[in-house]
DNA sequence: TATAATGTTATAATCTTTATAAATTTATTA
DNA sequence: TAATAAATTTATAAAGATTATAACATTATA
Protein backbone atom coordinates (compact mmCIF):
# COMPACT_ATOMS: atom_id res chain seq x y z
CA UNK A 1 0.00 0.00 0.00
CA UNK A 2 2.71 2.54 1.08
CA UNK A 3 4.50 1.41 -2.29
CA UNK A 4 1.45 2.89 -4.34
CA UNK A 5 1.67 5.95 -2.22
CA UNK A 6 5.65 6.13 -3.12
CA UNK A 7 4.12 5.64 -6.98
CA UNK A 8 2.12 8.65 -6.60
CA UNK A 9 4.50 10.44 -4.82
CA UNK A 10 7.58 9.82 -7.42
CA UNK A 11 4.94 10.80 -10.13
CA UNK A 12 4.51 14.30 -9.19
CA UNK A 13 7.93 14.59 -8.07
CA UNK A 14 9.09 14.15 -11.80
CA UNK A 15 6.92 17.27 -12.86
CA UNK A 16 8.08 19.15 -9.85
CA UNK A 17 4.89 19.16 -8.09
CA UNK A 18 5.86 18.95 -4.26
CA UNK A 19 3.17 15.91 -3.25
CA UNK A 20 0.84 16.49 -0.58
CA UNK A 21 -1.36 14.49 0.98
CA UNK A 22 -4.18 16.18 -1.08
CA UNK A 23 -2.13 15.79 -4.19
CA UNK A 24 -1.31 12.16 -3.71
CA UNK A 25 -5.17 11.35 -2.70
CA UNK A 26 -6.43 13.41 -6.08
CA UNK A 27 -3.95 11.72 -7.94
CA UNK A 28 -4.63 8.25 -6.65
CA UNK A 29 -8.29 8.57 -7.15
CA UNK A 30 -8.12 9.96 -10.44
CA UNK A 31 -5.82 6.73 -11.66
CA UNK A 32 -7.42 3.81 -10.06
CA UNK A 33 -10.84 4.73 -10.42
CA UNK A 34 -11.09 5.05 -14.33
CA UNK A 35 -14.60 6.88 -14.21
CA UNK A 36 -14.08 10.64 -15.65
CA UNK A 37 -14.88 12.21 -12.86
CA UNK A 38 -16.30 15.40 -12.00
CA UNK A 39 -14.95 17.76 -9.50
CA UNK A 40 -17.69 16.99 -7.13
CA UNK A 41 -17.38 13.42 -7.60
CA UNK A 42 -13.82 13.57 -6.97
CA UNK A 43 -14.66 16.09 -3.84
CA UNK A 44 -17.67 14.22 -2.24
CA UNK A 45 -15.51 10.97 -2.11
CA UNK A 46 -12.77 12.32 -1.03
CA UNK A 47 -14.11 14.62 1.69
CA UNK A 48 -14.53 10.75 3.35
CA UNK A 49 -11.12 10.21 4.48
CA UNK A 50 -10.24 14.21 4.22
CA UNK A 51 -12.67 15.73 5.56
CA UNK A 52 -11.26 18.97 5.47
CA UNK A 53 -10.57 19.30 2.00
CA UNK A 54 -11.80 22.25 0.50
CA UNK A 55 -13.01 22.28 -3.02
CA UNK A 56 -10.57 24.99 -4.05
CA UNK A 57 -8.16 22.55 -3.35
CA UNK A 58 -9.79 20.17 -6.11
CA UNK A 59 -9.93 22.58 -8.75
CA UNK A 60 -5.95 23.98 -8.04
CA UNK A 61 -4.74 20.24 -8.25
CA UNK A 62 -6.69 19.08 -11.15
CA UNK A 63 -5.47 21.90 -12.97
CA UNK A 64 -1.80 21.36 -12.01
CA UNK A 65 -2.20 17.97 -13.03
CA UNK A 66 -3.47 19.17 -16.56
CA UNK A 67 -0.66 21.69 -16.79
CA UNK A 68 1.71 18.72 -16.15
CA UNK A 69 -0.08 16.22 -18.27
CA UNK A 70 -0.27 14.30 -15.37
CA UNK A 71 -4.26 14.40 -16.47
CA UNK A 72 -6.40 15.57 -19.41
CA UNK A 73 -9.65 17.43 -19.51
CA UNK A 74 -12.45 15.60 -20.63
CA UNK A 75 -14.84 18.38 -21.83
CA UNK A 76 -17.49 15.67 -23.69
CA UNK A 77 -19.98 18.02 -21.44
CA UNK A 78 -19.79 21.71 -21.78
CA UNK A 79 -22.07 21.75 -18.39
CA UNK A 80 -19.41 19.99 -16.08
CA UNK A 81 -15.43 19.11 -16.45
CA UNK A 82 -14.35 16.08 -16.29
CA UNK A 83 -10.98 14.50 -15.59
CA UNK A 84 -8.98 11.36 -17.27
CA UNK A 85 -5.46 10.23 -15.55
CA UNK A 86 -5.21 8.02 -18.95
CA UNK A 87 -3.33 10.79 -20.86
CA UNK A 88 -2.65 8.53 -23.95
CA UNK A 89 -4.34 8.98 -27.16
CA UNK A 90 -8.05 7.33 -27.44
CA UNK A 91 -11.62 8.87 -27.67
CA UNK A 92 -14.35 9.02 -25.40
CA UNK A 93 -18.16 7.91 -25.62
CA UNK A 94 -20.81 9.28 -23.16
CA UNK A 95 -23.86 6.84 -23.22
CA UNK A 96 -27.29 9.80 -23.35
CA UNK A 97 -28.96 7.11 -21.19
CA UNK A 98 -27.03 6.36 -18.25
CA UNK A 99 -24.31 9.28 -18.20
CA UNK A 100 -21.39 6.72 -18.30
CA UNK A 101 -17.98 7.48 -20.14
CA UNK A 102 -16.37 4.60 -22.01
CA UNK A 103 -12.58 4.91 -23.37
CA UNK A 104 -12.74 3.79 -27.10
CA UNK A 105 -9.45 3.05 -29.31
CA UNK A 106 -9.01 5.49 -32.02
CA UNK A 107 -5.92 6.26 -34.45
CA UNK A 108 -6.52 10.07 -33.69
CA UNK A 109 -3.01 10.49 -35.30
CA UNK A 110 -3.96 8.43 -39.36
CA UNK A 111 -6.46 11.36 -39.60
CA UNK A 112 -5.82 12.78 -42.91
CA UNK A 113 -6.12 16.74 -41.70
CA UNK A 114 -4.52 18.17 -44.78
CA UNK A 115 -6.16 21.56 -44.45
CA UNK A 116 -4.44 21.76 -41.08
CA UNK A 117 -0.76 21.55 -42.27
CA UNK A 118 -0.27 25.05 -41.37
CA UNK A 119 -1.50 24.28 -37.64
CA UNK A 120 0.41 23.73 -34.79
CA UNK A 121 -1.74 20.36 -33.07
CA UNK A 122 -0.85 20.49 -29.47
CA UNK A 123 -4.06 18.71 -28.46
CA UNK A 124 -6.28 16.00 -30.25
CA UNK A 125 -10.07 14.80 -28.77
CA UNK A 126 -12.47 12.61 -30.17
CA UNK A 127 -15.95 12.33 -28.46
CA UNK A 128 -19.02 10.16 -29.87
CA UNK A 129 -22.55 10.24 -27.98
CA UNK A 130 -25.23 7.78 -28.22
CA UNK A 131 -26.51 4.97 -26.24
CA UNK A 132 -24.41 2.18 -24.51
CA UNK A 133 -25.04 -1.51 -25.05
CA UNK A 134 -26.34 -1.96 -21.87
CA UNK A 135 -28.94 0.86 -22.08
CA UNK A 136 -29.93 -0.47 -25.37
CA UNK A 137 -31.13 -3.72 -23.70
CA UNK A 138 -33.47 -1.82 -21.81
CA UNK B 1 -33.59 39.91 -49.21
CA UNK B 2 -36.98 38.95 -48.52
CA UNK B 3 -36.13 35.75 -50.44
CA UNK B 4 -33.38 34.80 -47.94
CA UNK B 5 -35.96 35.79 -44.27
CA UNK B 6 -38.39 32.87 -46.60
CA UNK B 7 -35.31 30.38 -46.90
CA UNK B 8 -35.09 30.47 -42.91
CA UNK B 9 -38.67 30.63 -42.31
CA UNK B 10 -38.91 27.56 -44.96
CA UNK B 11 -36.02 25.37 -42.80
CA UNK B 12 -37.77 25.85 -39.72
CA UNK B 13 -41.08 25.47 -40.83
CA UNK B 14 -40.16 21.98 -42.27
CA UNK B 15 -38.83 21.27 -38.33
CA UNK B 16 -42.36 21.87 -37.27
CA UNK B 17 -40.67 25.38 -35.49
CA UNK B 18 -42.60 28.59 -35.81
CA UNK B 19 -41.02 30.96 -37.61
CA UNK B 20 -41.17 33.65 -35.20
CA UNK B 21 -38.67 36.53 -35.74
CA UNK B 22 -36.55 35.90 -33.14
CA UNK B 23 -35.89 32.31 -34.20
CA UNK B 24 -35.63 33.79 -37.65
CA UNK B 25 -32.97 36.07 -36.63
CA UNK B 26 -31.17 33.45 -34.73
CA UNK B 27 -30.96 30.94 -37.31
CA UNK B 28 -29.65 33.41 -39.78
CA UNK B 29 -27.30 34.61 -37.32
CA UNK B 30 -25.93 31.23 -37.47
CA UNK B 31 -25.97 30.37 -40.75
CA UNK B 32 -24.69 33.65 -42.48
CA UNK B 33 -21.94 34.17 -39.75
CA UNK B 34 -19.70 30.55 -39.44
CA UNK B 35 -17.87 32.27 -36.17
CA UNK B 36 -19.30 29.60 -33.86
CA UNK B 37 -20.68 31.83 -31.66
CA UNK B 38 -21.22 31.97 -28.19
CA UNK B 39 -24.96 32.68 -26.47
CA UNK B 40 -22.96 36.07 -25.47
CA UNK B 41 -22.12 36.50 -28.71
CA UNK B 42 -25.41 36.15 -30.63
CA UNK B 43 -27.32 38.25 -28.15
CA UNK B 44 -24.52 41.25 -28.47
CA UNK B 45 -25.12 41.45 -31.98
CA UNK B 46 -28.83 40.84 -32.28
CA UNK B 47 -29.60 43.33 -29.59
CA UNK B 48 -28.80 45.85 -32.03
CA UNK B 49 -31.69 44.80 -34.39
CA UNK B 50 -34.20 43.46 -31.48
CA UNK B 51 -33.72 46.10 -28.56
CA UNK B 52 -36.12 43.81 -26.58
CA UNK B 53 -34.58 40.34 -27.18
CA UNK B 54 -33.76 38.02 -23.94
CA UNK B 55 -31.16 36.01 -23.35
CA UNK B 56 -33.48 33.39 -22.17
CA UNK B 57 -35.02 33.72 -26.05
CA UNK B 58 -31.67 32.96 -27.40
CA UNK B 59 -31.00 29.89 -25.05
CA UNK B 60 -34.74 28.43 -25.78
CA UNK B 61 -33.94 28.98 -29.25
CA UNK B 62 -30.33 27.25 -29.69
CA UNK B 63 -31.70 24.48 -27.84
CA UNK B 64 -34.83 23.98 -30.41
CA UNK B 65 -32.54 24.64 -33.24
CA UNK B 66 -29.91 21.55 -31.44
CA UNK B 67 -32.69 19.41 -31.11
CA UNK B 68 -34.47 19.67 -34.47
CA UNK B 69 -30.93 19.11 -36.19
CA UNK B 70 -30.58 22.50 -37.53
CA UNK B 71 -27.60 23.74 -35.52
CA UNK B 72 -25.10 21.57 -33.06
CA UNK B 73 -23.25 22.62 -30.11
CA UNK B 74 -19.35 23.41 -30.21
CA UNK B 75 -18.12 21.82 -27.38
CA UNK B 76 -14.32 22.67 -27.87
CA UNK B 77 -14.85 25.07 -24.49
CA UNK B 78 -16.62 23.77 -20.85
CA UNK B 79 -16.76 26.92 -20.14
CA UNK B 80 -18.86 28.27 -22.79
CA UNK B 81 -21.30 26.49 -25.37
CA UNK B 82 -20.71 27.34 -28.87
CA UNK B 83 -23.11 27.07 -31.85
CA UNK B 84 -22.51 25.90 -35.55
CA UNK B 85 -25.56 25.92 -38.31
CA UNK B 86 -23.28 23.45 -40.21
CA UNK B 87 -24.77 20.16 -39.02
CA UNK B 88 -22.37 17.73 -41.23
CA UNK B 89 -19.59 15.56 -40.29
CA UNK B 90 -16.08 18.21 -39.84
CA UNK B 91 -14.07 18.63 -37.13
CA UNK B 92 -13.41 21.97 -35.15
CA UNK B 93 -9.92 23.35 -34.35
CA UNK B 94 -9.37 26.22 -31.34
CA UNK B 95 -6.46 28.39 -31.60
CA UNK B 96 -5.19 29.03 -27.57
CA UNK B 97 -4.00 32.34 -28.44
CA UNK B 98 -6.31 34.13 -30.52
CA UNK B 99 -9.52 31.96 -29.54
CA UNK B 100 -10.27 31.37 -33.13
CA UNK B 101 -12.61 28.08 -34.27
CA UNK B 102 -11.99 26.76 -37.90
CA UNK B 103 -13.56 23.82 -39.46
CA UNK B 104 -11.73 21.59 -40.87
CA UNK B 105 -12.64 18.61 -43.21
CA UNK B 106 -12.08 15.29 -41.47
CA UNK B 107 -13.69 11.76 -42.67
CA UNK B 108 -14.97 11.00 -39.23
CA UNK B 109 -17.02 7.70 -40.55
CA UNK B 110 -13.50 6.20 -41.63
CA UNK B 111 -12.24 5.30 -38.08
CA UNK B 112 -11.93 2.20 -37.39
CA UNK B 113 -14.11 2.11 -34.03
CA UNK B 114 -14.56 -1.99 -33.06
CA UNK B 115 -14.84 -1.57 -29.60
CA UNK B 116 -18.25 0.03 -30.42
CA UNK B 117 -19.63 -2.54 -32.40
CA UNK B 118 -22.55 -2.92 -29.65
CA UNK B 119 -22.94 0.95 -29.24
CA UNK B 120 -25.25 2.77 -30.88
CA UNK B 121 -23.34 6.13 -32.09
CA UNK B 122 -25.96 9.59 -32.42
CA UNK B 123 -23.04 12.33 -32.62
CA UNK B 124 -19.35 12.48 -33.52
CA UNK B 125 -17.43 15.07 -32.43
CA UNK B 126 -13.43 15.99 -33.31
CA UNK B 127 -11.75 18.75 -31.84
CA UNK B 128 -8.54 19.83 -31.78
CA UNK B 129 -6.42 22.42 -30.08
CA UNK B 130 -2.95 24.28 -30.76
CA UNK B 131 -1.99 27.53 -32.65
CA UNK B 132 -3.32 28.90 -35.97
CA UNK B 133 -1.18 30.03 -38.80
CA UNK B 134 -1.63 33.85 -38.05
CA UNK B 135 0.01 33.63 -34.67
CA UNK B 136 2.21 30.87 -35.44
CA UNK B 137 3.61 33.84 -37.34
CA UNK B 138 3.38 36.67 -34.79
C1' DT C 1 -64.14 39.15 -31.56
C1' DA C 2 -63.22 35.96 -27.68
C1' DT C 3 -60.50 32.34 -26.12
C1' DA C 4 -56.75 29.23 -26.07
C1' DA C 5 -52.17 28.15 -27.20
C1' DT C 6 -47.67 29.51 -28.01
C1' DG C 7 -43.71 32.49 -27.64
C1' DT C 8 -41.06 36.22 -25.40
C1' DT C 9 -39.41 38.85 -21.72
C1' DA C 10 -37.58 40.07 -17.15
C1' DT C 11 -36.06 38.38 -13.10
C1' DA C 12 -34.64 35.17 -9.75
C1' DA C 13 -32.37 31.02 -8.67
C1' DT C 14 -28.94 27.56 -9.42
C1' DC C 15 -24.64 25.68 -10.62
C1' DT C 16 -19.76 25.72 -11.89
C1' DT C 17 -15.57 27.94 -11.58
C1' DT C 18 -12.32 31.57 -10.15
C1' DA C 19 -10.41 34.99 -6.90
C1' DT C 20 -9.00 36.45 -2.34
C1' DA C 21 -7.16 36.45 2.05
C1' DA C 22 -6.49 34.07 6.33
C1' DA C 23 -4.81 29.87 8.40
C1' DT C 24 -1.97 25.89 8.19
C1' DT C 25 1.83 23.16 6.85
C1' DT C 26 6.39 22.45 5.14
C1' DA C 27 11.06 23.94 4.15
C1' DT C 28 15.06 26.75 5.21
C1' DT C 29 18.34 28.95 7.95
C1' DA C 30 20.44 30.54 12.03
C1' DT D 1 15.75 23.16 17.84
C1' DA D 2 13.62 27.77 17.15
C1' DA D 3 12.59 31.45 14.00
C1' DT D 4 11.51 32.80 9.55
C1' DA D 5 10.11 32.28 4.84
C1' DA D 6 7.72 29.86 1.30
C1' DA D 7 4.21 26.98 -0.27
C1' DT D 8 -0.25 24.88 0.33
C1' DT D 9 -4.84 24.54 1.96
C1' DT D 10 -9.05 26.32 3.52
C1' DA D 11 -13.26 29.14 3.77
C1' DT D 12 -15.65 32.52 1.67
C1' DA D 13 -16.93 35.76 -1.71
C1' DA D 14 -17.43 36.91 -6.46
C1' DA D 15 -18.14 36.04 -11.22
C1' DG D 16 -20.05 33.81 -15.17
C1' DA D 17 -23.17 30.60 -17.54
C1' DT D 18 -27.46 28.40 -17.62
C1' DT D 19 -32.12 27.19 -16.08
C1' DA D 20 -36.63 28.11 -13.91
C1' DT D 21 -40.63 30.93 -13.17
C1' DA D 22 -44.28 33.85 -13.94
C1' DA D 23 -46.07 37.83 -16.23
C1' DC D 24 -46.79 39.77 -20.65
C1' DA D 25 -47.33 39.70 -25.69
C1' DT D 26 -48.37 37.54 -29.90
C1' DT D 27 -50.47 34.27 -32.89
C1' DA D 28 -53.90 30.78 -33.99
C1' DT D 29 -58.49 28.93 -33.55
C1' DA D 30 -63.31 28.80 -32.84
Amino acid sequence: MNQKIDEFARKLAEKNIRPSYQRMKILEYLIIKKTHPTVDNIFNDLIKELPTLSKATVYNTLDLLRKEKLARVVAIENNETRYDARVSNHGHFKCETCGSIFDFEVDIDSFLTDSLKNFKINEKNVYFNGICPKCLKQ
